[in-house]
DNA sequence: GAAATTCTTGCAATTTTTTGCAATTAAATT
DNA sequence: AATTTAATTGCAAAAAATTGCAAGAATTTC
């Protein structure tokens, strides 16, 4: 394994957990601790990170950051959007609605994955520019400026044309009964051609949106093949998801 | 075996595995790792791959931190930007392409103009997104990552369907025989179509991108209708330009 | 303040790179 | 066509770098 390697497995652990421990990171590379040590030094040197007793931290790491991770649910988010981001595979052709919580996987893709991101979100588009191995096609349209997607005519359009291996689509609401709701008459319609543009719909969501309701339905559970939440597959909320959808 | 053929092989490795070994290499191509080391150290010099103790890596790999464009000739850009900014109405439809001083011509865009800005730049879209008048159209497509602007046949598409009535577009290069030229083809194509979509075509440019030239031509002088810069009318260099286009 | 963990330093084994050189091949010149 | 010149390639020895280990120093933790 070349050094340029570690570094960068390096870097990408800081990036996705903010910090690392020097004896973790020795393990996922199968080496000693000393050369870890010594990849931080160089790396803290480059100022690429940041270089403390018993590992590194990421350089945007502050107390801002940080407050900001608690107040907004990142955290849970972050856990969400791991698991969402192990399910690609180079070559796919993935779909990624608006929200917050897929902002946090588009973030999360590591920069090595070959893949064709679709997406009519904006600040998606802008985290996915400086990943050198993602091909981002924006859906463009009409700007809907609460949701920072585009909406109405032109991407229903765009999206006919598509059949995505999996979509990713952020929502605003799960419940068993009402299934998937959202509180925008113009996203609704964005998002059910999205699921009609894709062979595998991926349902991220906090444990706060499951089992609640909105004005417009955008499908049934039955459209739904996936939920992945932060909460343990055994939780007695996820109870009634169970029979109808696969959880992660 | 010819030199350029080891080095197509080369890349081709790094651009599939994003990394090579230097006896790998040597393995496949049945020379001696000297050689491979010279050929790698000459594309490493060519910038076509990173050289690395053991081998090499592919280049954008880490290409994180991101490609700050001059932010030196902002105060020029500033300046062109209020003029540009000056020529709004009320109730227009505008068309901004990329680039930086097009950024800052969304930038100075005031809150309370009531138009409608189509663009297929992610940052001007985003730097818009505030702005509680403006309606925002994006044009979508596949994003070119130097230029952070959607390029191909969709965005070419829908433009055909627009008739904006200024267009503000950035340029490369403006030269008084060759007129407006840029270096990438990709762009050229949509710049034209961005051209032809508007009623009148507005150049905003600083000085330095005046009398040089690119590769590929998007149109002459006289497509273009008004040149803002931030020099004075009465100076030399833009004499020639005054016969065929309004200068601010 | 004692125990545990982590860091520093020096060292040796291994791997990789550099350098000079000679043999071969290709290109240019007469 | 023959000769000269330049570029390419592989080899070998020396230099440099990487890596893991161990012992003592420094830091953290309870």
């Amino acid at each position: 394994m070349l050094k340029e390697e570690r570094h960068q497995v390096i870097l990408n652990e800081v990036r996705i957990h903010n910090k690392v421990l020097l004896a973790d990171i020795a393990e996922i590379l199968k080496v000693s601790q000393d050369t870890v040590r010594r990849d931080i030094k160089e790396l803290h040197d480059k100022n690429k990170l940041k270089r403390v007793h018993g590992g590194a931290i990421s350089l945007g790491f502050n107390h801002y950051s940080y407050v900001n991770r608690e107040i907004y649910s990142l955290e849970k988010k972050s856990r969400i959007a791991e698991k969402a981001v192990s399910l690609l595979k180079d070559g796919q052709v993935i779909l990624l609605s608006g929200g917050t919580t897929n902002l946090e996987i588009a973030r999360l893709i590591p920069p090595y994955l070959k893949i064709t991101c679709f997406t009519p979100s904006l600040p998606i588009a802008m985290q996915l520019l400086p990943k050198p191995n993602i091909e981002i096609i924006v859906i463009g349209g009409k700007i809907n400026k609460d949701s920072q997607i585009a909406v109405g005519g032109s991407p229903i359009g765009a999206l006919a044309e598509l059949k995505a291996d999996i979509c990713f689509l952020g929502v605003n609401s799960i419940h068993p009964v009402e299934g998937v709701t959202e509180l925008y008459w113009e996203i609704v319609q964005v998002k059910k051609a999205m699921i009609k543009a894709s062979k595998k719909v991926v349902v991220p969501s906090i444990s706060e949106k499951i089992n609640s309701e909105q004005r417009y339905k955008i499908c049934g559970l039955d459209a739904v093949d996936l939920l992945i939440t932060e909460l343990d597959e055994s939780d007695p909320q996820l109870e009634v998801y169970k029979q109808s959808i696969e959880l992660l």
